[in-house]
DNA sequence: ACAAAAGTGTTAGACTTACACCCATGA
DNA sequence: TCATGGGTGTAAGTCTAACACTTTTGT
């Protein structure tokens, strides 16, 4: 048997989940449901299984609490710290993922006790938990300055004032309405549909979708998406 | 016994070592010197240890290959294909780093049958480890333009001539040498030497040095480096 | 003196920023 | 008609790219 002689051990993965509300940035978190700190805040987490990749792993995991598939999700970084499950010695791939707020399943939500929270008053949080999304936080600002990430947390077909509330939650700051509007047109990566959404302006909005075949065009060739 | 029911695994850590001669980035291979596909090129790797993080284990690996310390490193992806090591199941951590080609030590690179590749004349690989190197290049590029990495790849002092040469062998795209110059002095993060390197050219280039401290100032208060 | 690398100057055009302004429409 | 969010115009300032030019010195 190869390798016999080196150790094993158990391999985790916690998902960070965002979700966006329309104003903040959200976090899903979960009641943990078995022992050690049980009833505490904690990441959506399971253990590898024999036959899984991680990314595997990760879908499960995401799927069994939201119902969702085809969610972008990116593998972050392992935690590998000797105690930092106090009950046995268990190594981490954290994951993080984007999804759309509005196509999560409450009954399943609420079956495994889990809440949103805002990223402003997320709670004290099990083992290096803090840690974890404390990372997949800044790894967000950054990747979305520099990839068209943003639209996974929103509907399919969203305005220009929703996308700029979007980048004004990830970033923390104010944006100019009208650089904001233009910067992101002349990206050329948006499809402006012939409807208005209503619900904010009595002139109305126009609609727009993410046209993800022509970035990855556009991307083929050596564009790359900023800002 | 906790997640006494959960499946256990092999950790290893594989490394991507990527230096830089003046001319060519350059990667460090060694020959496999274990079953399986012993005699193949393959990164240097080894097994996590029950005592260890996997960041411990990654300069352990790398310690007894260069014998160098206090080296740039990261943590770049994990992968865990069920099948990648024929073997076994073995989830790999892959981490690159970046060292002065200067500091290594020769007779520990014989001694390992280790040896340097330029990143344009990569030999085929054991496993998935083309495929680790593939995403270490892409996250190296990305990364020297948006970090100060790049002068962990040259010596302490180096000339601005230098430091295009290696952002050139990066991004695989000549630079303008005059813009080049301006736009890296203007940072302020470089500090000049008042001694000159005579080695090419008459006249004589100016030293300078990465000043790290002013680097995490300027970072704490909001700035952020870019090409 | 001249070749060659180091380094400076200059200019056209692109892009950014800030803010003034016009548009459409429900109440 | 007027208040409101949607959307366009515009001009000053900054940044970039390209290339011409000057500097220094070993041979």
């Amino acid at each position: 048997m190869p390798y016999s002689d080196k150790d094993m051990f158990h391999l985790a993965v916690d998902c960070v989940i965002f979700g966006f509300d329309g104003e903040h940035l959200n976090l899903l978190l979960y009641k943990r449901d078995f022992e050690p700190e049980k009833g505490s805040w904690s990441l959506m987490g399971g253990f590898l299984q024999k036959k899984e990749t991680l990314d595997d792993a990760a879908y499960r995991v995401l799927a069994r609490i939201t119902g969702m598939r085809d969610i972008y999700m990116e593998q972050l970084s392992a935690f590998s710290e000797v105690d930092r499950d106090p009950a046995a010695r268990v190594v981490s791939m954290a994951y993080y993922s984007l999804i759309n707020i509005q196509d999560y399943r409450e009954d399943l939500l609420k079956k495994h006790g889990a809440q949103w929270f805002s990223i402003n008053e997320i709670p004290s949080l099990v083992f290096d938990h803090s840690e974890i999304v404390d990372k997949a936080l800044r790894r967000l600002k950054r990747r979305a300055k520099y990839q068209p990430i943003g639209f996974e947390l929103l509907p399919e077909t969203f305005t220009i004032t929703q996308l700029r509330l979007l980048y004004e939650a990830i970033y923390q700051e104010k944006l100019e309405p009208a650089n904001f509007r233009r910067k992101i047109i002349s990206m050329n990566l948006l499809d402006r549909l012939p409807i208005k959404d209503m619900s904010n302006s009595k002139k109305g909005a126009y609609l727009y979708a993410f046209n993800k075949e022509r970035y990855e065009e556009y991307e083929a060739s050596g564009y790359s998406f900023e800002l």
